[in-house]
RNA sequence: GGGGGAGUGGCGGAAUUGGCAGACGCGCAUGACUUAGGAUCAUGUCUCGUAAGAGGUGAGGGUUCGAGUCCCUCCUUCCCCA
């Protein structure tokens, strides 16, 4: 070896040695996990990605914690799963299809390839014989028999509904993936069709799915669910058409029923046309169809002037008998309810608008004490607590303003409507059932076929899974493709009749709903599971992801988890679950225990340009004359001669502005004037101005001035993608991963920024410098030794509690704060040998979890046994991390005013005694005698704030 | 309009039960070593003040010996739902 080499080996450097230890732990299978009753087993499950192509730096930001939180329970001595995959199916696929000629297939396998190689870099502890990918036939085969078992047992049904249909995405889709009427895929209108689909009976778990009581998730998450599910509690209430037509109503407040001055029906409602009256009929015509182009969004905004037209129908109100106009109105939802609504405009302030608009009559029957509501006066709606009024014999009673059984004047009505037969107590959801059917290809096909007679056969068992066919052709089609494919479509029923294939696949979140369980045994053959891992593993208990997944994702997969139970999935598996003394009544309920999200990395900011402009001032704004961009330098310069107070090269003026394009609307430029102590200022641009930017020669405009761009989701147009195979070779897999745990809030995320990766660094330099350079020989020093120990153990307890909470940043914190801690006593050769030693595997094993590679490596150097990963995690004992003195902290009226030494654990009347003898104390009592003394014990842990204090109260 | 967050230095961000606000890091400043420095090392770095000291966590009020943390009012902002 020569010279050269010798000295890069002293370095660190990463490139070196990740590959290397990335192979020997796939060799040697060091992150197998295995069934062992033994030992306590630990699922930590982060999101699949989707194989888009490209590791994204999101998904390191995503995986690279939960791995270092998997990898430290599996260093506390659980038998950690952390498995890995990818959730294959969906449209991307089929569009590059569609737009370059390969084939779905080619094209995900081939970026699960790629995507493979990369998550490796990675370093993280995934078990890649448990990988699973969800467009595998061993996998959508279950996916198959999942829907079976629904359409089987009445979960899974064929229902006319309308439907989001999505024109460019040729498909439909579900309520969750459509946003202001739009597709959250390509953004394109989505309009409502009448179809013929594959649902789930997603509501009938609603009430089920709103409790969350032996689960640790989100507050937000929780809200989220509950407030998509949407719970109401009401009465059906029936009135009549003056023909006598039934007409039923959903109401959340029967106690208002007195206030009905007229009804509301969704356009598309079977009623409209029977209660219409000759005069009025050309009229609503025109109005449904009206209503028709509207979307969901449009129809219900709340701020939306009110539409509708008079049916020339009265309908009677059973409570009273009054007789009431039906009208209908675009912001009452055919699907939502019953399809129509009893008006109420003295309680409800759609209604209240709809009534003044249109002249309607308003009657007050919910007043509160000391008020009289007059309803011709009324200027808004009183949806709030107060007395019954106009309400016959319930005149009098008080309702509180809660909703359903809780409000006494609700419980009253509702108890009797019950016993005159007008209605009955009912609860609705906003929820509705789970739309699966896709007119796509790639995807899993349902596996049922059409009969000749027009039934519905599934496919047998023993015949799944419904592989998709080869043969199709995705260029310049339009349509389903799969009925594009005779070999696919045409088949024969249980008879041996010619019959049909459904040309439908499922939604890809059916495949998400149940991938936690493939990991368990992926190249399992009799079941979607094997039941003794299942029993063991069972459920997930940590899982990692984005919030974006709150109604979707994490709503179905729950759905599903509670549907699967109660046919009997699970049976075998708690039968073993059972007689291994693991309850599996609670452990079943959920598909996973505790639930975490990681913000998000958006792209980096960046900064507008700095100018001077010159011009004449015209009211509050410049008009520009001249405008220069001042070179980077420049710019920087005077932006820190701001920022530091100094004096400007450039003095206030009144017709100049100086400072950075903050905001830029065609000619108008917001800009924050350093001149003005960034006071944000307009500046108008003539076309006659002269724009000068360095290293742009010639006459430059306006448009090529930039300006400050927010903060936003990274993506190839906005050019400020992120891309994590560029960090990783730059800087290591080791750095990238410390960053990403320590430059973010990880529940919080945020704009990348380049910079401050520099500290992580220097941290992994310099503990990689620290180790190789051994012990320095020195006289070990008894005080030094125990220095050590105490800041190891000090830090032992930082880190762990850190990880505990997902706190990655403060982990990496008490990591650095460690290594500034020992690198004085390693240096001046203060430590023995052995303490050196000792405090140096310590940190390493700290380090083990979040930089996996360096801590190996380093690991070996000391000569220790591979590997570090096997090892267990060092136990914190509180005395050794006890400091012998603290601060004392003196304060006056809880302002600090002096600190003094004095042993931990001191005593009330000691740290008094001390307290009042210190410099401060005497200084701010000036030997009057204080009000009052307060002693505040220190605290165990040695962490910032638990030294005792004494408070002076004067 | 309803629900859930968030607001702390130039920046990313710390701060168990109310108990030294600004840990850790970036950046910056000064110095050292250098042919050189965008390397490394040392020191400093909330604001005002030469200092003693005073002030300070979006604004205002309150509770308390003591408030970033609890309560009330308001402002700004992000997300979700309508």
């Amino acid at each position: 070896m020569d010279i050269k080499e010798m000295a890069d080996r002293e370095k660190y450097t990463p490139k070196a040695i990740e590959s290397k230890w990335q192979t020997r732990w796939q060799e040697d299978g060091l992150y197998r996990s295995k069934v062992d009753w033994s030992k306590p087993k630990h699922y930590a499950l982060t999101m699949l990605p989707y194989p888009s192509g490209d590791l994204h730096i999101g998904h390191w930001f995503a995986m690279t914690p939960s791995d270092a939180r998997a990898r430290w329970m599996r260093m506390r001595g659980y038998n950690v799963l952390f498995p890995m995959g990818f959730d294959a199916f969906g449209l991307p696929a089929e569009n590059a299809a569609v737009q370059r000629g390969v084939h779905p297939a080619k094209w995900t396998w081939a970026n699960i390839e790629r995507m493979r190689g990369q998550l490796r870099t990675m370093g993280a502890m995934f078990d890649w014989e448990r990988e699973m990918v969800s467009a595998d036939p061993s996998y959508y085969r279950w996916t198959e028999w999942f829907f079976k078992q629904f359409f089987q047992n009445d979960l899974a049904y064929r229902g006319e509904a309308m439907v989001n249909w999505s024109d460019a995405l040729q498909t439909v889709l579900a309520n969750e993936q459509v946003i202001d009427g739009k597709d959250e895929r390509l953004g394109q209108p989505v309009i409502q069709k009448m179809m013929t689909q594959w649902f789930f009976r997603y509501r009938r778990y609603a009430d089920e799915m709103l409790n969350f009581e032996n689960i640790d998730w989100p507050e937000k998450i929780r809200a989220m669910q509950t407030n998509w599910i949407g719970r109401s509690e009401g009465a059906r209430v029936t009135f009549h058409t003056e023909h006598g037509h039934p007409l039923d109503i959903f109401t959340t407040r029967p106690d208002t029923l007195w206030g009905v001055t007229f009804m509301v029906l969704a356009p598309e409602h079977p009623l409209v046309q029977k209660v219409t009256t000759p005069a009025q009929k050309a009229e609503v015509d025109a109005y449904i169809e009206f209503t028709a182009t509207q979307t969901e969004i449009e129809r219900t905004a709340e701020g939306k002037d009110k539409t509708g037209v008079f049916t020339g129908g009265y309908a009677v109100n059973p409570v009273n008998g009054a007789h009431v106009p039906i009208w209908i109105a675009d912001y009452v939802m055919i699907t939502y309810g019953t399809g129509a609504i009893m008006a109420v405009p003295s309680g409800d302030q759609r209604d209240f608008e709809f009534a003044r608009k249109f002249g309607l009559e308003i009657i007050p029957v919910i007043q509160p004490e000391g008020v009289s509501f007059d309803g011709a006066t009324m200027e808004v709606a009183y949806a709030d607590a107060g007395y019954m009024i106009n309400s016959g014999e319930f005149d009098g009673t008080y309702s509180n303003g809660d909703k359903g059984r809780k409000n006494p004047a609700i419980s009253q009505v509702i108890d009797w409507l019950e016993a005159k037969r007008y209605g009955k107590e009912e609860v609705n959801y906003r929820l509705r059932d789970w739309l699966i059917s896709r007119q796509r290809y790639w995807g899993s096909p349902i596996p049922v076929v059409y009969t000749e007679d027009g039934k519905i056969e599934a496919v047998p068992d023993d015949q799944l899974p419904v592989v998709l066919p080869e043969d199709i052709d995705f260029q310049g089609m339009t349509g389903n493709p799969l009925g594009r494919s005779p070999s696919f479509l045409n088949t024969t029923d249980s008879k041996g009749r010619p019959a049909r294939r459904e040309t439908d696949t499922m939604d890809t979140f059916m495949c998400s709903s149940w991938y936690h369980l493939r990991y368990l045994s992926p190249h399992y053959q009799a079941a979607p599971f094997d039941p003794e891992e299942a029993a063991y593993w069972l459920p997930v208990d940590v899982y990692t992801g984005g919030t974006e997944h709150a109604t979707m994702h994490l709503l179905y997969t729950r759905w599903f988890n509670k549907a699967i139970r109660d046919l009997g999935v699970f049976n075998d598996a708690a039968e073993i679950m059972a007689r291994n003394g693991r309850n599996p009544e609670i452990l079943l309920d959920e598909p996973m225990l505790l639930l975490r999200n990681q913000g998000q990395v958006l792209g980096a900011e960046r900064n507008g340009d700095v100018v001077v402009v010159t011009g004449q001032r015209e009211g509050g704004q410049l008009i520009a004359r001249r405008i220069e961009v001042l070179p980077q330098e420049d710019a920087r310069t005077l932006e820190r001669l701001a920022a530091a107070g100094e004096t400007l090269p450039y003095p206030r003026e009144d017709n100049r502005v100086v400072g950075e394009i903050v905001k830029r609307t065609e000619n108008l430029l917001t800009i924050a004037d350093l001149t003005r102590g960034g006071e944000l200022q307009p500046v108008e641009v003539p076309d006659s101005a002269q724009i000068t930017i360095p290293g742009i020669p010639g006459t430059n405009t306006v448009n090529q001035l930039k300006h400050h761009l927010e903060v936003q989701r990274m993506s190839k147009s906005k050019g400020n993608v992120v891309n994590p195979d560029d960090l990783v070779s730059a800087y290591g897999a080791d750095t990238v991963r410390a960053y990403l745990m320590f430059g973010f809030d990880w529940e919080k995320g945020g704009p990348w920024n380049d910079d401050n990766i520099q500290g992580v660094v220097r941290w992994l330099n310099e503990v990689w410098d620290m180790i190789m350079a051994g012990p320095v020989a020195g006289m070990g020093d008894a005080e030094a030794a125990r220095q050590a120990e105490r800041k190891v153990h000090q830090a032992i307890k930082k880190v762990s509690d850190s990880l505990e909470n997902f706190s990655f940043n403060t982990a990496v914190a008490a990591l650095m704060t460690l290594k500034n801690e020992l690198r004085p006593l390693a240096r001046e050769g203060k430590l023995t040998g052995e303490a050196w030693g000792e405090a140096m595997r310590d940190m390493l094993l700290l380090m083990a979890p979040i930089t996996p590679h360096i801590t190996e490596e380093l690991w070996a150097a000391l000569g220790l046994p591979y590997s570090i990963h096997q090892q267990l995690w060092p136990e914190y004992d509180a005395d050794k991390a006890a400091e012998t003195m603290t601060t004392l902290v003196v304060m006056k009226n809880g302002k600090p005013i002096d600190r003094v030494a004095v042993p931990v654990g001191i005593g009330e009347a000691d740290a008094k005694a001390a307290a009042l003898a210190s410099e401060g104390a005497k200084r701010v009592l000036n030997s009057s005698q204080p009000q009052r003394v307060i002693f505040i014990p220190g605290r165990a842990g040695g962490a910032a704030g638990a030294e005792p204090k004494v408070n002076i109260v004067l």
